[in-house]
DNA sequence: CGGTATCCCAATTGATACTG
DNA sequence: CAGTATCAATTGGGATACCG
């Protein structure tokens, strides 16, 4: 479930702010392309952890925000960012991402 | 860095039960297979995470454990299993896994 | 016992271009 | 603004057989 590459970090995001658009999302993650933060958006919705909010309106708007079941996973989030925090710098990283 | 599809549960196993051999691995996940065990476990230990100490003994014993950064992932790994174990089964499944 | 070596398929990710 | 479509490359993963 947490396959994708991004999902932590767009979940993080959304722990963060709440509510996000989609423009907003790319914003905060540079480097993720269109279409994997689409593929990943879709597949933390299919699997009930956000919602996508669509408004009708010119130009559209979409929001992205977390579940009440996606809500549950905040300690693991949180762990994990704590983790990154403090020892990410020990391990070998082949690149850097977009900063979470 | 857990890219690997095993590799939380590998961690589980040794917050579980300290060291563990290669064969008591293999006990703990039955449908993991000998390759991708090999190579998570050699994953892991080139990310600093565990150490993997062979005795030169016939017949031949392997013994894996935490390193101390590996033991700082312990929130992590913990954080996981609390979570999966409230609310795994509120999230599509494609397959059951060896049971961690 | 604790692995390696091969082969092969599936899934993931990325670059780029196009659209209502 | 918020996506789709298409193509290409990489990586992950499983089956099976063999080895010191």
């Amino acid at each position: 479930m947490f396959g994708g590459k991004w999902k932590a970090l767009i979940l993080y995001h959304l722990f963060e702010d709440g509510v996000l658009r989609f423009s907003e999302f790319r914003r905060r993650m540079p480097n993720v392309t269109q279409r994997m933060l689409t593929n990943q958006l879709r597949e933390l919705e299919a699997d009930g952890l956000i919602s996508r909010t669509v408004f009708p309106e010119v130009p559209p708007r979409v929001e992205y925000e977390l579940t009440d079941l996606g809500k549950t996973l905040k300690p693991v989030i949180h762990a994990l960012k704590e983790w990154g925090d403090k020892y990410a710098h020990s391990v070998t990283q082949k690149k850097e991402s977009s900063g979470g």
